[in-house]
DNA sequence: CGCTATTGACTACAAGCGTAGATGATGCGA
DNA sequence: TCGCATCATCTACGCTTGTAGTCAATAGCG
């Protein structure tokens, strides 16, 4: 489907699934918090974005409003489908079991689990 | 720790975890069955993964018998805990529940997800 | 002993990525 | 109306990746 959003162009949809839409330099400003880099950079993140098609501009006067065109949702389920494809044969439960053993689940996580597996077996 | 290893590098790296040791032809016939590679190609590939320091060689006549440097759970290890962080915050449960509104998970591992859970809570 | 087939090493090359400078248009304040 | 600040666009450049060709060494066969 739509390409391949590469690691630095994560950053910058996450600032915009935070918020949209949004400026260059807005977008600039909350990136900020997790990396050090120019206003060019992510400008340039955020044309590759466009030619990607999975961000839109609007404009506003002389300069643009971003917005994602991708719901961070649909993309979240299709890197983690991806995951479990390549790592784990499709299977999730191994996901699981190897995140247990790394002991990366929270006694929360263990609650919501069981929620979780409470609906479905109904 | 371990550098980056690359979609195609995995293909080569999952061969080797099948068995190993295993000379470049071995794994070359093995991924075949994947990819329509040129031998030449997966000789590449094993050079970038020695350079890689994560598999490694002994030499047999001559030729070399390849070998991965890295446990194939540890790799997975890594790559699950990466991408529960990049995109869940660190928390596992929204993975799961993710996964499950996909439809992505099966009977059996709902079953195994309770054992697991089961497991954790003693 | 010389030739050929095999094998690793070196080289290549286009596309994508991370990072950013330079350029050019333009709206706004003086 | 003129200069400046502000934007977006274009260009750049070194690195990694995917894919593969060529070269040089060498082991084994005849």
């Amino acid at each position: 489907m739509s390409e391949k959003i590469s690691e630095a162009e994560l950053v910058v949809m996450e600032a915009l699934w935070e918020q949209s839409p949004q400026t260059a330099n807005d977008v600039a400003d909350r990136v900020a918090a997790d990396r050090e880099w120019s206003l060019q950079t992510v400008k340039t993140l955020l044309s590759r974005l466009m030619s990607k098609d999975v961000i839109a501009a609007e404009q506003d006067g002389r300069r643009f409003l971003y917005r994602p065109m991708v719901a961070r949702d649909d993309y979240v389920a299709s890197e983690s489908g991806r995951l479990v494809n390549r790592l784990f044969g499709g299977r999730v439960s191994p996901l699981v079991a190897q995140l247990a053993s790394q002991d990366q689940l929270t006694a929360e996580d263990i609650a919501e689990l069981e929620e979780i597996l409470k609906g479905l077996k109904s």
